[in-house]
RNA sequence: GGCCUGUUGGUGAAGUGGCUUAACACACUGCCCUCUCAAGGCAGCAUUCACGGAUUCGAAUUCCGUACAGGCUACCA
């Protein structure tokens, strides 16, 4: 086909399409940004549900872009009406709300390069794939699916490369006079790249991750544009992240295989192609089969994004799980730096894991800890009370009613540089201070203890009655020893175990007859601290609840 | 079938030809500290980096095969 032929062509296929790729090109010009600010983007099909991968890759596109003060954007890539689901646009950007993933520009979020919605810049792609028409790097194909399918099924007997390339792509070189008349007897058709790779020749990509790689030129007669009018992923991601000036396409790893693809595009298109990191997928050891697989919604309750809200996960606990796997050397930093946060740390692709990623559930469960250790007794009442707002009205209604309280046994053992891991999640408060409520513990004393072990009730309420609360940590635990030794029993638990025969017991067994009492468990924290808020009468109000429930 | 990518302990991993008798963290086990628990301290946990060959004075690190795993091979993303 000649030039002249090629311009008709295209006219004949796009008449509705006036403008040209010069009148884009100047709407979305580069954009002003300081050197080394990165533009990425997280780019979800609105299929409705979002899992840990996809907030994975969404939160490095975050992070990259913040620490280099860049732009992270959204773009709805829904080029596929079949796979759309109702309110799953919405779903998505309360779910990035809800875990604190926040793009700065895109859809929903405004910004000058939009739309933002791939359904909405049909008529971008189809200028370009006019000008693609023009210049002869693409056609009309109006193969039917059986056809391809024939052609397939020998390709497969021959055992060369399926798809549709070189001496396959039978449509290439229909003459005018051809396709003219296919579009009068209303054939349907697509538009296919026409693909000047050869696959002889090696072509070498750097990825920002995986380093360097190599494959063969791509050559395949790539669908561009589909019947429908709409572009595929492929042709679509090379136009808006050259219009939008995307810098970094940070995606998952399975994108690797059309690297080739994508680069020949950029080049048969004049685009100077966004550099690539591709991520490795987050995978798990089936529990039945042992396999390593990718993470299943059905089967890993954690894949879904529901999951951590409603189980009480902090978000910025989830964050710091997902820095650890995100780069390998930030949990060291982490616990290295007490005082600093996510933001306080320089992110980078060479510290990104390459294979895959295993989830690993006991780690996140102990960064859960650590977060929570962290934070003060009222960071951590505040932060529960939202999430009990949610998730446990009638324990939320208590917190408030006991504020002060709460507030000060969660301060418990929290100063100094070892404060106390117990907590992992915000639903875990109700169950570790179960003893803090009066209201509460009644009903939780006699479901909660369960030891056979009776408590000597006088010997405990004398003691209560003659120890000091007001006073310090060391003092209190003189005076519970000289308490011990008055009644018999050792100041020490080893004095205690050299002669088991001298005494009734050690100062350890008054300890846990107290404990019990007061907090309905033989495990608390610091017993001084607990009576210390307390206070003796309701200390005492507790022994008589134990004295009802011992003689029971 | 073809094309890519990966494979270091129970787990995540450090490691880019000699400083590695393979870091660190999580998990687990034991001991210590201790009024219980949590935390913390110490110790143990891969004689070896999927396997086989090659290059080299020297390889977890380079090359070639094999096995296994994952991905792609759609008018899905």
């Amino acid at each position: 086909m000649t030039e002249k032929e090629r311009i008709e062509l295209a006219e004949l296929l796009f008449p509705n399409i006036k403008k040209t790729r010069e009148y884009y090109e100047e709407k979305y010009p580069e954009r002003n940004l300081p050197d080394g600010a990165m533009v990425t983007r997280y780019g979800p099909s609105p299929t409705g549900s979002v899992h840990l991968g996809n907030l994975f890759s969404a939160f490095c596109d975050m992070v990259y872009a913040k620490q280099s003060n860049g732009v992270f954007f959204l773009r709805i890539e829904d080029t596929d009406q079949k796979r759309a689901v109702e309110g799953g646009i919405e779903n998505i950007t309360g779910v990035l709300k809800g875990f604190d993933i926040t793009p700065n520009e895109g859809y929903t979020f405004g910004g000058e390069y939009g739309p933002y919605k791939q359904s909405e810049r049909t008529e971008i792609y189809q200028t370009y794939i006019k000008d693609l028409i023009i210049k002869g790097y693409a056609y009309p194909c109006f193969m039917t699916e059986e056809e391809q399918n024939n052609i397939k099924e020998e390709q497969a007997i021959n055992k060369t490369k399926i798809g549709i390339y070189g001496m396959y792509a039978v449509d290439r070189d229909l003459s005018l006079e051809e396709i003219k008349e296919k579009l009068e007897n209303k054939e349907e058709y697509v538009i296919r790249l026409k693909s000047p790779g050869n696959p002889n020749k090696q072509i070498e990509v750097v990825d920002c991750i995986k380093g360097k790689m190599k494959f063969p030129e791509h050559d395949m007669d790539t669908v561009l544009l589909k019947k429908d009018g709409t572009p595929t992923y492929h042709f679509a991601h090379v136009i808006d992240d050259h219009l939008m000036h995307t810098t970094h396409v940070i995606r998952g790893d399975e994108w690797v295989s059309s690297l080739p693809l994508h680069i020949e595009l950029f080049e048969i298109l004049g685009f100077t192609p966004p550099k690539y990191a591709h991520i490795a997928p987050i995978t798990i050891k089936d529990q039945e089969t042992g396999a390593i697989r990718k993470l299943s919604k059905r089967k890993d309750p954690w894949a879904g994004a529901k999951f951590y809200e409603e189980s009480g996960i902090p978000i910025e606990a989830l964050h710091l799980y997902l820095a650890t796997i995100a780069n390998t050397n930030f949990e060291e930093w982490y616990l290295n730096n007490q005082d600093k946060t996510i933001n306080d740390f320089t992110f980078s692709f060479d510290k990104q894991a390459i294979g895959g990623t295993s989830f690993d559930e006991a780690k996140l469960n102990n960064l859960c800890k650590t977060y929570f250790s962290r934070k003060s007794g009222e960071e951590v009442y505040n932060e529960t009370l939202i999430y009990t707002e949610k998730f446990d009205k009638d324990y939320n209604k208590l917190l408030k009613e006991n504020k002060d309280d709460m507030i000060q046994f969660l301060s418990i053992e929290k100063d100094g540089p070892r404060p106390r891991k117990d907590i992992a999640k915000y639903s875990d408060v109700k169950e570790e201070f179960s003893y803090a409520i009066d209201s509460m513990f009644e009903k939780e004393f006699y479901s909660k203890y369960e030891g056979d072990k009776v408590y000597d009730v006088d010997l405990i309420t004398e003691y209560i009655n003659n120890i000091n609360l007001d006073t310090t940590n060391e003092e209190w635990f003189n005076q519970t020893k000289e308490f011990a030794v008055k009644h018999g029993y050792a100041e020490k638990p080893k004095d205690y175990k050299k002669n088991p025969d001298s005494y009734k017991g050690h100062v350890g067994d008054i300890c846990e007859a107290a404990r019990v009492m007061i907090t309905g468990r033989t495990k608390s924290p610091d017993l001084f601290s607990i009576m210390k808020i307390l206070g003796k009468d309701r200390i005492k109000e507790r022994i008589e609840l134990y004295k009802k429930y011992s003689n029971r």
